[in-house]
RNA sequence: CGGGGUGUAGCGCAGUCCGGUAGCGCACCUGGUUUGGGACCAGGGGGUCCCAGGUUCGAAUCCUGGUACCCCGACCA
Protein backbone atom coordinates (compact mmCIF):
# COMPACT_ATOMS: atom_id res chain seq x y z
CA UNK A 1 0.00 0.00 0.00
CA UNK A 2 1.24 3.41 -0.60
CA UNK A 3 2.42 5.33 2.58
CA UNK A 4 0.59 8.73 2.78
CA UNK A 5 1.46 9.13 6.39
CA UNK A 6 4.71 9.97 8.05
CA UNK A 7 5.60 7.22 10.62
CA UNK A 8 4.73 7.62 13.61
CA UNK A 9 8.51 6.46 14.91
CA UNK A 10 10.16 9.18 12.06
CA UNK A 11 8.05 12.14 13.61
CA UNK A 12 4.96 12.03 15.65
CA UNK A 13 4.38 16.00 15.41
CA UNK A 14 4.02 15.15 11.41
CA UNK A 15 2.08 11.70 11.56
CA UNK A 16 -0.67 13.62 13.58
CA UNK A 17 -0.78 16.43 11.08
CA UNK A 18 -0.52 13.73 8.10
CA UNK A 19 -3.63 12.27 9.79
CA UNK A 20 -5.78 14.86 10.24
CA UNK A 21 -5.42 16.26 6.87
CA UNK A 22 -5.57 12.60 4.99
CA UNK A 23 -8.53 11.60 6.88
CA UNK A 24 -10.52 14.54 6.36
CA UNK A 25 -10.78 15.79 9.78
CA UNK A 26 -9.57 19.30 9.38
CA UNK A 27 -7.39 21.77 7.68
CA UNK A 28 -5.64 25.12 8.68
CA UNK A 29 -7.38 28.09 7.26
CA UNK A 30 -6.45 31.31 5.23
CA UNK A 31 -7.00 32.97 9.49
CA UNK A 32 -3.86 32.56 11.35
CA UNK A 33 -4.64 29.43 13.79
CA UNK A 34 -8.39 28.68 13.31
CA UNK A 35 -8.70 25.51 11.26
CA UNK A 36 -11.72 24.51 9.34
CA UNK A 37 -13.04 21.37 10.38
CA UNK A 38 -14.67 19.54 7.36
CA UNK A 39 -17.57 17.41 7.39
CA UNK A 40 -16.17 13.95 8.38
CA UNK A 41 -14.09 15.48 11.17
CA UNK A 42 -17.33 17.62 12.26
CA UNK A 43 -19.35 14.50 12.11
CA UNK A 44 -17.44 12.68 15.11
CA UNK A 45 -18.00 15.92 17.08
CA UNK A 46 -21.55 16.22 16.32
CA UNK A 47 -21.23 12.27 17.87
CA UNK A 48 -19.19 13.71 20.89
CA UNK A 49 -21.82 16.57 21.22
CA UNK A 50 -24.77 14.25 20.77
CA UNK A 51 -23.44 12.02 23.62
CA UNK A 52 -22.55 14.42 25.98
CA UNK A 53 -25.35 16.63 25.89
CA UNK A 54 -27.71 13.66 26.77
CA UNK A 55 -25.08 13.06 29.48
CA UNK A 56 -25.85 16.79 30.60
CA UNK A 57 -29.53 16.62 30.36
CA UNK A 58 -29.47 13.19 32.37
CA UNK A 59 -27.94 14.99 35.16
CA UNK A 60 -30.38 17.74 34.82
CA UNK A 61 -29.08 19.86 33.29
CA UNK A 62 -30.49 22.63 30.34
CA UNK A 63 -28.39 24.19 27.31
CA UNK A 64 -28.88 27.98 26.79
CA UNK A 65 -26.79 30.83 24.91
CA UNK A 66 -25.03 33.66 26.14
CA UNK A 67 -22.74 36.34 23.87
CA UNK A 68 -19.84 35.93 22.28
CA UNK A 69 -18.48 39.53 23.09
CA UNK A 70 -18.04 40.49 27.16
CA UNK A 71 -17.78 44.08 28.06
CA UNK A 72 -14.17 44.59 29.08
CA UNK A 73 -15.25 46.13 32.38
CA UNK A 74 -16.99 42.77 33.03
CA UNK A 75 -13.75 40.64 32.39
CA UNK A 76 -11.53 42.88 34.93
CA UNK A 77 -14.19 41.74 38.06
CA UNK A 78 -12.34 38.70 38.98
CA UNK A 79 -8.57 39.70 39.80
CA UNK A 80 -6.99 35.97 39.31
CA UNK A 81 -9.45 35.27 36.10
CA UNK A 82 -7.84 38.28 34.50
CA UNK A 83 -4.27 37.13 35.00
CA UNK A 84 -5.23 34.10 33.22
CA UNK A 85 -6.29 35.40 30.25
CA UNK A 86 -5.67 38.75 29.63
CA UNK A 87 -2.81 38.23 27.53
CA UNK A 88 -4.90 35.64 24.61
CA UNK A 89 -7.92 38.04 24.13
CA UNK A 90 -9.26 39.28 20.77
CA UNK A 91 -10.75 42.48 21.38
CA UNK A 92 -13.15 44.44 19.33
CA UNK A 93 -12.57 47.72 19.08
CA UNK A 94 -14.87 49.52 16.00
CA UNK A 95 -18.13 48.34 14.60
CA UNK A 96 -17.77 49.82 10.96
CA UNK A 97 -15.75 49.64 7.73
CA UNK A 98 -15.78 52.51 5.48
CA UNK A 99 -14.19 52.80 1.83
CA UNK A 100 -10.36 53.55 1.57
CA UNK A 101 -10.55 57.22 0.69
CA UNK A 102 -6.75 56.81 -0.70
CA UNK A 103 -7.85 53.72 -3.19
CA UNK A 104 -8.87 50.50 -2.66
CA UNK A 105 -10.76 48.88 -0.28
CA UNK A 106 -11.81 48.97 2.78
CA UNK A 107 -10.22 50.75 6.27
CA UNK A 108 -12.25 50.62 9.81
CA UNK A 109 -13.77 53.97 10.07
CA UNK A 110 -11.94 55.80 12.89
CA UNK A 111 -15.30 57.67 13.59
CA UNK A 112 -17.24 54.19 14.53
CA UNK A 113 -14.53 53.55 17.80
CA UNK A 114 -16.64 52.00 20.94
CA UNK A 115 -16.94 53.59 24.05
CA UNK A 116 -16.52 50.41 25.85
CA UNK A 117 -14.18 47.30 23.99
CA UNK A 118 -15.41 44.07 24.04
CA UNK A 119 -13.42 40.77 24.20
CA UNK A 120 -14.29 38.38 22.39
CA UNK A 121 -14.73 35.14 24.87
CA UNK A 122 -11.97 32.89 25.79
CA UNK A 123 -14.45 31.78 28.51
CA UNK A 124 -17.85 32.89 29.77
CA UNK A 125 -17.81 33.01 33.46
CA UNK A 126 -17.92 37.29 33.68
CA UNK A 127 -20.99 37.26 30.98
CA UNK A 128 -22.99 34.14 32.40
CA UNK A 129 -21.92 35.37 36.19
CA UNK A 130 -23.17 39.35 35.27
CA UNK A 131 -26.52 37.17 34.09
CA UNK A 132 -27.13 35.24 36.84
CA UNK A 133 -27.28 38.08 39.19
CA UNK A 134 -30.16 38.96 37.74
CA UNK A 135 -31.68 34.99 37.85
CA UNK A 136 -31.19 35.02 41.39
CA UNK A 137 -32.66 36.23 44.57
CA UNK A 138 -33.66 33.40 46.39
CA UNK A 139 -32.55 29.64 47.44
CA UNK A 140 -35.62 28.88 45.26
CA UNK A 141 -34.02 30.04 42.27
CA UNK A 142 -31.25 27.34 42.99
CA UNK A 143 -29.75 25.32 41.70
CA UNK A 144 -28.85 26.67 38.26
CA UNK A 145 -27.66 23.71 35.77
CA UNK A 146 -26.98 25.65 32.55
CA UNK A 147 -24.79 24.80 29.65
CA UNK A 148 -23.86 25.78 26.67
CA UNK A 149 -22.08 24.61 23.42
CA UNK A 150 -20.27 27.75 21.93
CA UNK A 151 -16.88 29.06 20.33
CA UNK A 152 -14.20 31.02 22.10
CA UNK A 153 -11.09 32.48 21.03
CA UNK A 154 -7.61 32.23 23.09
CA UNK A 155 -5.32 33.60 20.94
CA UNK A 156 -2.53 31.59 21.00
CA UNK A 157 1.13 31.86 20.33
CA UNK A 158 1.40 28.69 18.76
CA UNK A 159 -1.29 26.77 17.81
CA UNK A 160 -1.99 22.67 16.28
CA UNK A 161 -4.86 21.56 14.98
CA UNK A 162 -7.25 20.37 17.17
CA UNK A 163 -5.31 20.41 20.18
CA UNK A 164 -4.59 23.92 20.50
CA UNK A 165 -6.44 26.28 17.98
CA UNK A 166 -7.00 30.34 18.16
CA UNK A 167 -10.77 29.34 18.14
CA UNK A 168 -12.23 26.45 19.11
CA UNK A 169 -15.59 24.86 19.89
CA UNK A 170 -16.64 23.24 23.40
CA UNK A 171 -19.60 23.53 25.70
CA UNK A 172 -18.96 25.14 28.87
CA UNK A 173 -21.02 24.48 32.01
CA UNK A 174 -21.79 27.38 34.45
CA UNK A 175 -24.37 26.24 37.60
CA UNK A 176 -24.94 28.12 40.75
CA UNK A 177 -25.48 26.57 44.34
CA UNK A 178 -26.90 27.65 47.72
CA UNK A 179 -24.15 25.29 49.39
CA UNK A 180 -20.39 24.61 48.96
CA UNK A 181 -21.05 21.09 49.87
CA UNK A 182 -23.60 21.12 46.61
CA UNK A 183 -21.48 23.33 44.26
CA UNK A 184 -18.17 20.70 44.72
CA UNK A 185 -20.25 17.49 44.43
CA UNK A 186 -21.59 19.39 41.04
CA UNK A 187 -17.60 19.82 39.96
CA UNK A 188 -16.95 15.77 40.94
CA UNK A 189 -20.31 14.84 39.23
CA UNK A 190 -19.55 16.35 35.73
CA UNK A 191 -15.66 15.01 35.80
CA UNK A 192 -17.31 11.49 36.45
CA UNK A 193 -19.05 12.34 33.73
CA UNK A 194 -16.35 13.26 31.45
CA UNK A 195 -14.33 10.54 32.46
CA UNK A 196 -17.44 7.91 31.26
CA UNK A 197 -17.38 9.66 28.47
CA UNK A 198 -14.16 9.35 27.80
CA UNK A 199 -13.62 5.25 28.55
CA UNK A 200 -16.48 4.42 27.13
CA UNK A 201 -17.73 6.35 24.18
CA UNK A 202 -13.76 7.61 23.64
CA UNK A 203 -12.40 3.88 24.52
CA UNK A 204 -9.48 6.22 26.13
CA UNK A 205 -8.55 5.53 29.85
CA UNK A 206 -8.26 8.23 31.86
CA UNK A 207 -7.07 9.46 35.24
CA UNK A 208 -8.62 11.31 37.17
CA UNK A 209 -7.59 13.96 39.95
CA UNK A 210 -6.76 17.13 41.29
CA UNK A 211 -5.01 20.16 40.11
CA UNK A 212 -2.03 21.61 41.79
CA UNK A 213 -2.68 25.33 43.01
CA UNK A 214 -0.62 26.07 39.68
CA UNK A 215 -2.27 24.50 37.04
CA UNK A 216 -5.79 25.54 38.43
CA UNK A 217 -8.41 27.18 36.51
CA UNK A 218 -7.68 31.09 36.86
CA UNK A 219 -10.49 31.81 39.42
CA UNK A 220 -11.42 28.79 40.83
CA UNK A 221 -10.38 27.37 44.48
CA UNK A 222 -10.24 24.03 43.14
CA UNK A 223 -10.14 22.20 39.63
CA UNK A 224 -10.30 18.69 38.57
CA UNK A 225 -9.36 17.22 35.46
CA UNK A 226 -9.16 13.92 33.38
CA UNK A 227 -5.97 12.97 32.39
CA UNK A 228 -5.00 11.23 28.88
CA UNK A 229 -1.81 9.50 27.70
CA UNK A 230 -1.23 9.65 24.07
CA UNK A 231 0.92 7.28 21.98
CA UNK A 232 3.90 9.48 21.89
CA UNK A 233 4.18 9.13 25.75
CA UNK A 234 2.87 12.90 26.62
CA UNK A 235 -0.21 13.44 28.84
CA UNK A 236 -2.91 15.88 27.35
CA UNK A 237 -5.39 17.35 29.32
CA UNK A 238 -8.57 16.41 28.04
CA UNK A 239 -11.43 17.88 30.25
CA UNK A 240 -12.00 20.16 33.31
CA UNK A 241 -14.38 20.68 36.04
CA UNK A 242 -13.92 23.68 38.37
CA UNK A 243 -15.08 24.50 41.93
CA UNK A 244 -15.54 27.98 41.64
CA UNK A 245 -16.20 28.82 45.46
CA UNK A 246 -18.08 31.98 45.84
CA UNK A 247 -15.46 34.29 43.63
CA UNK A 248 -17.87 35.08 41.06
CA UNK A 249 -20.52 35.58 43.03
CA UNK A 250 -18.72 37.89 45.24
CA UNK A 251 -16.95 39.65 42.20
CA UNK A 252 -20.32 39.90 40.23
CA UNK A 253 -22.46 40.46 43.45
CA UNK A 254 -25.07 37.68 43.27
CA UNK A 255 -26.49 37.37 46.16
CA UNK A 256 -29.54 35.05 47.18
CA UNK A 257 -31.31 34.68 50.47
CA UNK A 258 -31.51 31.62 52.16
CA UNK A 259 -33.87 29.48 54.27
CA UNK A 260 -33.32 31.79 57.27
CA UNK A 261 -33.68 34.92 55.54
CA UNK A 262 -30.24 35.97 55.19
CA UNK A 263 -28.21 36.85 52.19
CA UNK A 264 -25.22 34.79 51.18
CA UNK A 265 -23.28 34.79 48.04
CA UNK A 266 -24.01 31.84 45.40
CA UNK A 267 -21.46 28.95 45.34
CA UNK A 268 -19.87 28.22 41.25
CA UNK A 269 -18.90 25.74 39.25
CA UNK A 270 -17.86 25.44 35.59
CA UNK A 271 -16.47 22.49 33.42
CA UNK A 272 -15.80 22.08 29.61
CA UNK A 273 -14.28 19.64 26.92
CA UNK A 274 -13.47 20.83 23.53
CA UNK A 275 -12.94 20.10 20.30
CA UNK A 276 -9.07 18.96 21.83
CA UNK A 277 -10.71 15.79 22.55
CA UNK A 278 -10.76 15.46 18.84
CA UNK A 279 -6.66 15.45 19.07
CA UNK A 280 -7.08 13.05 21.78
CA UNK A 281 -8.82 10.90 20.08
CA UNK A 282 -6.87 10.61 16.91
CA UNK A 283 -3.86 9.95 19.23
CA UNK A 284 -5.02 7.39 21.16
CA UNK A 285 -6.11 4.94 18.83
CA UNK A 286 -4.48 5.74 15.71
CA UNK A 287 -1.74 3.67 13.42
CA UNK A 288 0.84 4.43 10.72
CA UNK A 289 -1.93 3.27 8.36
CA UNK A 290 -4.50 6.01 9.51
CA UNK A 291 -7.43 7.19 12.05
CA UNK A 292 -8.71 3.81 14.14
CA UNK A 293 -11.89 5.49 15.56
CA UNK A 294 -14.07 3.90 18.17
CA UNK A 295 -16.92 2.14 16.58
CA UNK A 296 -19.80 4.59 19.20
CA UNK A 297 -18.12 7.78 17.49
CA UNK A 298 -17.61 6.41 14.26
CA UNK A 299 -20.00 8.29 12.00
CA UNK A 300 -19.13 5.39 9.38
CA UNK A 301 -19.21 2.25 11.83
CA UNK A 302 -19.68 -0.80 9.03
CA UNK A 303 -18.54 0.36 5.31
CA UNK A 304 -19.32 -2.57 2.30
CA UNK A 305 -17.63 -2.89 -0.82
CA UNK A 306 -18.72 -4.12 -4.21
CA UNK A 307 -16.07 -6.28 -5.69
CA UNK A 308 -17.38 -7.02 -9.73
CA UNK A 309 -16.07 -7.04 -13.08
CA UNK A 310 -19.17 -6.64 -14.98
CA UNK A 311 -22.32 -4.69 -14.20
CA UNK A 312 -24.49 -7.14 -13.95
CA UNK A 313 -22.15 -8.75 -11.17
CA UNK A 314 -22.51 -5.24 -9.40
CA UNK A 315 -26.37 -5.42 -9.57
CA UNK A 316 -26.68 -9.03 -7.96
CA UNK A 317 -24.69 -7.58 -5.18
CA UNK A 318 -26.44 -4.71 -4.91
CA UNK A 319 -29.54 -7.06 -4.21
CA UNK A 320 -27.65 -9.27 -1.53
CA UNK A 321 -26.10 -6.04 0.08
CA UNK A 322 -29.55 -3.83 0.07
CA UNK A 323 -31.04 -6.54 2.13
CA UNK A 324 -27.95 -6.73 4.23
CA UNK A 325 -28.29 -2.69 4.82
CA UNK A 326 -32.02 -2.88 6.30
CA UNK A 327 -30.90 -5.46 8.64
CA UNK A 328 -27.67 -3.66 9.88
CA UNK A 329 -29.68 -0.57 10.02
CA UNK A 330 -32.30 -2.23 12.04
CA UNK A 331 -29.95 -2.98 14.83
CA UNK A 332 -28.83 0.77 14.81
CA UNK A 333 -25.36 0.48 12.33
CA UNK A 334 -24.33 3.14 10.97
CA UNK A 335 -23.82 1.41 7.61
CA UNK A 336 -22.24 2.90 4.07
CA UNK A 337 -22.62 0.64 1.45
CA UNK A 338 -19.55 1.96 -1.54
CA UNK A 339 -20.58 0.92 -4.80
CA UNK A 340 -19.74 4.14 -6.55
CA UNK A 341 -18.12 2.80 -9.77
CA UNK A 342 -15.69 5.75 -9.88
CA UNK A 343 -13.40 4.24 -7.81
CA UNK A 344 -11.99 0.32 -7.44
CA UNK A 345 -12.11 -1.51 -4.37
CA UNK A 346 -8.21 -1.36 -3.87
CA UNK A 347 -8.52 2.63 -3.67
CA UNK A 348 -11.60 1.94 -1.24
CA UNK A 349 -9.79 -0.20 1.30
CA UNK A 350 -7.14 1.90 1.59
CA UNK A 351 -9.72 5.16 2.08
CA UNK A 352 -11.77 3.51 4.61
CA UNK A 353 -8.60 2.49 6.27
CA UNK A 354 -7.13 5.92 6.63
CA UNK A 355 -10.56 7.20 7.66
CA UNK A 356 -10.86 4.70 10.39
CA UNK A 357 -13.45 2.94 9.79
CA UNK A 358 -14.33 0.17 12.46
CA UNK A 359 -15.54 -2.70 10.06
CA UNK A 360 -15.48 -3.41 6.17
CA UNK A 361 -17.11 -5.89 4.71
CA UNK A 362 -16.53 -7.09 0.74
CA UNK A 363 -18.86 -8.78 -1.51
CA UNK A 364 -17.63 -10.30 -4.84
CA UNK A 365 -18.16 -12.75 -7.14
CA UNK A 366 -16.80 -15.97 -4.98
CA UNK A 367 -18.62 -14.84 -1.99
CA UNK A 368 -21.81 -14.51 -4.18
CA UNK A 369 -21.30 -18.37 -5.03
CA UNK A 370 -20.60 -19.51 -1.61
CA UNK A 371 -23.09 -17.28 0.83
CA UNK A 372 -19.98 -15.44 2.43
CA UNK A 373 -18.32 -12.15 3.10
CA UNK A 374 -15.13 -10.72 3.80
CA UNK A 375 -15.47 -9.32 7.37
CA UNK A 376 -12.16 -6.66 8.41
CA UNK A 377 -11.58 -4.95 11.23
CA UNK A 378 -9.78 -1.77 11.25
CA UNK A 379 -8.21 -2.13 14.72
CA UNK A 380 -6.28 -5.42 13.97
CA UNK A 381 -6.19 -5.52 10.34
CA UNK A 382 -7.14 -8.79 10.12
CA UNK A 383 -9.76 -10.31 7.78
CA UNK A 384 -12.09 -13.20 7.92
CA UNK A 385 -14.49 -15.19 5.74
CA UNK A 386 -17.77 -15.42 7.20
CA UNK A 387 -21.34 -16.99 6.08
CA UNK A 388 -23.57 -14.05 4.62
CA UNK A 389 -26.53 -15.78 6.85
CA UNK A 390 -27.06 -14.04 10.21
CA UNK A 391 -23.59 -11.65 9.82
CA UNK A 392 -25.80 -8.66 11.16
CA UNK A 393 -25.59 -9.63 14.90
CA UNK A 394 -21.32 -11.00 14.06
CA UNK A 395 -21.17 -7.60 13.10
CA UNK A 396 -22.79 -6.27 15.98
CA UNK A 397 -20.42 -8.25 18.11
CA UNK A 398 -17.46 -7.13 16.27
CA UNK A 399 -18.00 -3.54 16.73
CA UNK A 400 -18.50 -4.07 20.19
CA UNK A 401 -15.45 -6.15 20.51
CA UNK A 402 -13.28 -3.18 18.66
CA UNK A 403 -14.69 -1.02 21.22
CA UNK A 404 -13.22 -2.70 23.91
CA UNK A 405 -10.11 -4.12 22.38
CA UNK A 406 -8.84 -0.21 21.47
CA UNK A 407 -9.82 0.47 25.23
CA UNK A 408 -7.66 -2.33 26.83
CA UNK A 409 -4.59 -1.41 24.12
CA UNK A 410 -4.95 2.16 25.19
CA UNK A 411 -5.17 1.29 28.80
CA UNK A 412 -2.54 -1.32 28.21
CA UNK A 413 -0.19 1.23 26.75
CA UNK A 414 -0.67 3.83 29.80
CA UNK A 415 -0.20 0.74 32.43
CA UNK A 416 3.22 -0.25 30.42
CA UNK A 417 3.77 3.55 30.43
CA UNK A 418 3.07 4.40 33.96
CA UNK A 419 6.71 4.36 36.37
CA UNK A 420 6.50 4.65 40.43
CA UNK A 421 9.94 6.63 40.77
CA UNK A 422 12.01 7.46 43.49
CA UNK A 423 14.96 9.38 42.63
CA UNK A 424 14.82 12.42 41.00
CA UNK A 425 18.13 11.64 38.55
CA UNK A 426 16.11 8.29 37.81
CA UNK A 427 13.12 10.29 36.88
CA UNK A 428 14.85 12.89 34.52
CA UNK A 429 16.62 9.54 32.70
CA UNK A 430 12.96 7.69 32.72
CA UNK A 431 11.14 10.83 31.66
CA UNK A 432 13.71 11.08 28.57
CA UNK A 433 14.29 7.48 27.46
CA UNK A 434 10.86 6.07 28.00
CA UNK A 435 8.26 9.24 28.81
CA UNK A 436 4.94 8.42 29.46
CA UNK A 437 3.21 9.14 33.14
CA UNK A 438 5.13 8.49 36.41
CA UNK A 439 4.28 8.37 39.92
CA UNK A 440 6.01 10.12 42.63
CA UNK A 441 6.35 11.88 45.97
CA UNK A 442 6.40 15.85 46.14
CA UNK A 443 6.50 17.69 48.95
CA UNK A 444 3.19 20.06 48.13
CA UNK A 445 5.17 23.14 47.41
CA UNK A 446 4.73 25.44 44.17
CA UNK A 447 8.10 25.96 44.34
CA UNK A 448 9.62 22.36 44.26
CA UNK A 449 7.06 22.17 41.14
CA UNK A 450 7.87 24.95 39.50
CA UNK A 451 11.45 23.35 39.33
CA UNK A 452 10.60 20.39 38.29
CA UNK A 453 9.37 22.10 35.41
CA UNK A 454 12.01 24.05 34.58
CA UNK A 455 14.29 21.15 34.87
CA UNK A 456 12.36 18.73 33.00
CA UNK A 457 9.54 20.18 30.86
CA UNK A 458 7.43 18.12 33.03
CA UNK A 459 4.28 19.11 35.25
CA UNK A 460 2.14 17.62 37.93
CA UNK A 461 -0.77 16.75 35.26
CA UNK A 462 -2.93 16.01 38.69
CA UNK A 463 -3.21 14.56 42.15
CA UNK A 464 -4.97 11.24 41.53
CA UNK A 465 -8.52 11.17 43.26
CA UNK A 466 -7.70 7.53 43.79
CA UNK A 467 -3.77 7.77 44.82
CA UNK A 468 -4.04 5.45 48.31
CA UNK A 469 -2.11 7.24 50.86
CA UNK A 470 1.62 6.05 51.54
CA UNK A 471 4.04 7.61 53.64
CA UNK A 472 7.16 8.78 51.48
CA UNK A 473 9.89 11.65 50.72
CA UNK A 474 9.38 14.32 48.00
CA UNK A 475 11.93 12.89 44.97
CA UNK A 476 14.00 16.25 44.85
CA UNK A 477 13.58 17.70 48.57
CA UNK A 478 13.12 14.89 50.35
CA UNK A 479 10.68 16.24 52.61
CA UNK A 480 7.56 14.12 53.86
CA UNK A 481 4.84 13.31 51.25
CA UNK A 482 1.64 11.37 52.15
CA UNK A 483 0.55 10.22 48.69
CA UNK A 484 2.09 10.10 45.07
CA UNK A 485 0.94 12.42 42.44
CA UNK A 486 1.01 11.93 38.84
CA UNK A 487 4.06 13.74 36.99
CA UNK A 488 4.24 13.87 32.70
CA UNK A 489 5.38 15.97 29.68
CA UNK A 490 2.08 17.16 28.21
CA UNK A 491 0.72 18.80 25.19
C1' C B 1 7.67 36.48 20.87
C1' G B 2 12.80 33.95 19.70
C1' G B 3 15.17 30.00 16.35
C1' G B 4 14.70 27.17 11.80
C1' G B 5 12.14 26.01 7.22
C1' U B 6 8.87 26.70 3.11
C1' G B 7 5.72 29.70 -0.56
C1' U B 8 6.28 27.31 -8.47
C1' A B 9 -0.84 23.72 -11.78
C1' G B 10 -6.10 21.25 -7.20
C1' C B 11 -2.14 18.36 -4.03
C1' G B 12 3.15 16.88 -3.39
C1' C B 13 7.66 18.58 -5.32
C1' A B 14 12.13 19.67 -8.91
C1' G B 15 14.18 23.91 -11.21
C1' U B 16 16.98 29.04 -7.79
C1' C B 17 23.85 28.08 -6.47
C1' C B 18 25.48 29.34 -12.32
C1' G B 19 19.44 34.68 -15.37
C1' G B 20 17.52 32.83 -21.61
C1' U B 21 10.63 32.82 -21.39
C1' A B 22 8.53 26.53 -16.59
C1' G B 23 8.82 20.83 -15.56
C1' C B 24 7.82 15.88 -12.88
C1' G B 25 4.43 12.65 -9.94
C1' C B 26 -0.58 12.36 -8.23
C1' A B 27 -5.33 14.34 -9.28
C1' C B 28 -8.51 16.11 -13.55
C1' C B 29 -10.77 15.36 -18.97
C1' U B 30 -11.41 11.74 -23.50
C1' G B 31 -11.08 6.69 -25.38
C1' G B 32 -9.94 1.64 -24.52
C1' U B 33 -8.51 -2.50 -21.48
C1' U B 34 -9.32 -3.44 -16.19
C1' U B 35 -11.71 -4.29 -10.96
C1' G B 36 -10.53 -9.81 -4.17
C1' G B 37 -5.35 -4.10 -1.22
C1' G B 38 -4.53 2.91 -3.71
C1' A B 39 -4.98 -0.46 -12.11
C1' C B 40 -2.70 0.18 -17.13
C1' C B 41 -2.04 2.26 -22.11
C1' A B 42 -2.78 6.34 -25.44
C1' G B 43 -4.18 11.31 -25.99
C1' G B 44 -5.53 16.09 -23.60
C1' G B 45 -6.45 20.55 -20.40
C1' G B 46 -4.62 23.46 -16.58
C1' G B 47 0.57 28.47 -14.10
C1' U B 48 -0.23 36.73 -12.14
C1' C B 49 6.41 30.93 -10.27
C1' C B 50 3.45 34.57 -2.45
C1' C B 51 3.37 40.28 -2.98
C1' A B 52 5.85 45.06 -4.09
C1' G B 53 10.00 47.55 -5.77
C1' G B 54 14.98 47.32 -7.94
C1' U B 55 19.22 45.37 -11.24
C1' U B 56 19.21 43.54 -16.45
C1' C B 57 18.24 43.32 -23.49
C1' G B 58 15.91 39.43 -20.51
C1' A B 59 14.20 37.47 -13.55
C1' A B 60 10.87 31.58 -10.74
C1' U B 61 16.33 32.36 -10.52
C1' C B 62 20.17 38.13 -8.40
C1' C B 63 19.20 42.53 -4.68
C1' U B 64 15.82 45.25 -1.08
C1' G B 65 11.41 45.38 1.61
C1' G B 66 6.93 43.04 2.90
C1' U B 67 3.61 38.89 3.70
C1' A B 68 1.66 33.96 4.66
C1' C B 69 2.07 29.18 6.45
C1' C B 70 4.68 24.98 8.83
C1' C B 71 8.20 22.93 12.51
C1' C B 72 11.08 23.54 17.27
C1' G B 73 11.02 26.51 21.92
C1' A B 74 8.76 30.04 25.80
C1' C B 75 2.97 30.63 27.19
C1' C B 76 -1.69 27.98 27.52
C1' A B 77 -7.30 23.80 27.21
Amino acid sequence: MAKVLTSREESYAQWYNDLVLKADLAENSAVRGCMVIKPYGYAIWEKMQRVLDDMFKETGHQNAYFPLFIPKSFFSKEAAHVDGFAKECAVVTHYRLKNDPDGKGVIVDPDAKLEEEYIVRPTSETIIWNTYKNWIQSYRDLPILVNQWANVVRWEMRTRLFLRTAEFLWQEGHTAHATRQEAIEETETMLKVYAKFAEEWMAMPVVQGYKTANERFAGALETLTIEALMQDGKALQSGTSHFLGQNFAKAFDVTFANQDGKLDHVWATSWGVSTRLMGALVMSHSDDNGLVLPPKLAPIQVVIVPIYKKAEELERINEVVDGLVVRLKSLGISVKYDNDDKRKPGWKFAEYELKGVPVRLAVGPRDLENGTMEVARRDTLTKEIMPLEGIETKVQQLLNDIQENIYKKALDFRTAHTTKVDDYEEFKRLLDEKGGFFLCHWDGTPETEERIKNETKATIRCIPMDAPEEEGQCMVTGKPSDRRVLFARSY
